[in-house]
DNA sequence: ACCGACGGGACCGCCCGTTGTT
DNA sequence: AACAACGGGCGGTCCCGTCGGT
């Protein structure tokens, strides 16, 4: 581990998984510790705190997700094509999660209810990134006369996002993947149904 | 608090709103004796261990949500009626929650990911019987011809909960309640569309 | 357990042997709650502190281990016979123990080396009283021309003591019987060799 | 306290004494803490629990009484010398003991008599290693000629030990250091009288 | 006489973060 | 850059003792 921006990376990731899994108050120094395999000093030299590191392990989770997305938004102009898409995103998070634990948005946004008002902080603008992301597929996509004029953009990605997340939430719950396949097969046909122009 | 059962009551009670904000890590000791009013003596008389406690403050916090389930089926036999008063409570939850913190199924399940079992065991119980209701709601409805006979109960579930659950977690999250409210419109939309005979 | 005298006995008896096993500080309420099969409120009518209790089951302790030397020294008047009956006693108290745990004053000795002096006083009070059963049993011998005139019945008090604590200790530690009957057989060949007149 | 080696050994020392007078149970962290000048922190980072310095404790209290015997024995070739300092070194622990406290495996076995069976049975291995020392100089003594033929080491060994260490129990109990001598003094005569070849 | 709820405190174990050193 | 010793404090658990009630 010679290369400090690779160590620095290396904790980062695991990290990522522990905190997603267990919360921040959860995942102790010590879990992080036997997961990366540095000693204490190894990782306060490159994060001032444990909160800092659990910033930038959120931060690196929700960018796996964004990667996901655009992976399978890649070369999809049709805005079905890509609520669909993300659809079919989400339903593989459980059986091949981008970060060990599932969601980050809504891990962070459950377990941090209650206190650690930074990790919400964040857990909120990602959602919201993402239901932004749904909003202007929805607003092109009537734009490129793909979605109905009078649906809502709002709404829809109100719709998505809770269909979806809940599905992995009793994916998770059950570990049992078909809840969220149901989930997003639900949307497929709410999107054909409702949204589809 | 003269009354031990009431004591105990208030324990429970007071108990089952921290876990459910908080997690059962989260919730220390210190914060059930300040919200009971209580020293360690007086809860531990009462409970042989935190996990004892919070899992009869699970419990309570479940038969608050079943109560409120109960509430709103009162007095109705039609089985989409039925699907709309659940998807009406789920609407309530972030304005009037039955345990503060909001849906103790969906904040047990994600917040046990790892780790206590037990808590995660019993989470799963309670979200099968809302699952349970709802499925033999569908086949109830298919034998009063209130539902279409090619519907599958068990998809009904998954969709509705997970829709539900989803809306909420994203009320919590923005502080909004409007989210909740539009899954559980969304639901009745569902429900009008694709269920009702 | 109508009567009160009685019950106050048994709560004696059964904080005995678990003084006498576990030391002061190891026996807890709870333990001797459960050997009595009485609540805190029963016990505490009894005796105002654990230490009082304590201090009355170290006596009903060392009573039971003076019911035993007297028994074996009824109708033995001759010296050296009772010195032998004395030994004799000790050789059985790890397989047929006055009180479980052993010799009470060996035990309250040691494990109070630091700290509750006054059990501390009492085990030594205790132990001076045997001392002195062997010294007078020495002095009475010499007078009657049983025991050799020079010698110094505080050290064949020391001396068999010692050896005979000793003795019980190490059957303790191994958790065989031997030991504490080899011990005596030695006093008994120590008497034989060196007192006898 | 630069050098975590002296560290961890000043820990072992202090904490041999405070075990030594007190116990497993009855010396706490709080009294190693004041003893050795470290906080819990500098504490657990040397071991990993309580039981696991209490046994580095009392292998060290262990060694300090076998250099105590090595010291004395040395460049005594006699069996019956040997024996003898042997008794002269337990003659000399109530006024110079090599641990605050006494003879470790005297204490660790009255205390430990219920519970932690880990320290019961290093106490036990270390008393038979004292055993084996005097059976072996027996043996030896025998084959020079020195200890008659037909006597027992392994009732040797029982006999020197159960008086010597009950003639410490004794001193520590009385405070008062006679004890132990007139027990030395006595296993040299039984060693002259019975023993010598 | 006895029960049992409760107070308040001490226990050990683990936590996060700092600091001196290599 | 990384290690590892250590500080100081919070965690849950169990402790003994009191007191209102039966």
């Amino acid at each position: 581990m010679r290369d400090p921006e690779r160590t620095r990376e290396h904790i980062v990731r695991q990290a990522a998984g522990l905190f997603n899994r267990r919360g921040f108050a959860g995942a102790s120094l010590a879990d992080i510790m036997a997961a990366t395999g540095l000693q204490k000093g190894g990782i306060y030299g490159h994060f001032r705190s444990k909160e800092e590191l659990a910033l930038e392990a959120f931060d690196f989770a929700v960018r796996q997700m964004g990667d996901r997305f655009a992976a399978v938004l890649e070369g999809k102009p049709n805005a079905i094509d890509r609520l669909r898409a993300i659809a079919g995103a989400f339903a593989e998070i459980p059986e091949n999660p981008p970060v060990p634990g599932g969601c980050p948005m809504m891990n962070a946004g459950v377990e941090n209810d209650d206190g650690n008002p930074a990790i919400r902080d964040r857990a909120r603008t990602a959602m919201e990134g993402l239901r932004t992301l749904i909003r202007q597929t929805v607003r092109k996509g009537i734009a490129r006369g793909e979605v109905r004029p009078d649906v809502d953009g709002d709404r829809v990605a109100t719709v998505m996002v809770a269909t979806l997340e809940g599905g992995v939430m009793l994916s998770q719950l059950y570990g049992d993947p078909r809840h969220a396949r149901v989930a997003a097969e639900h949307v497929g046909e709410y999107l054909d149904g409702s949204v589809r122009g």
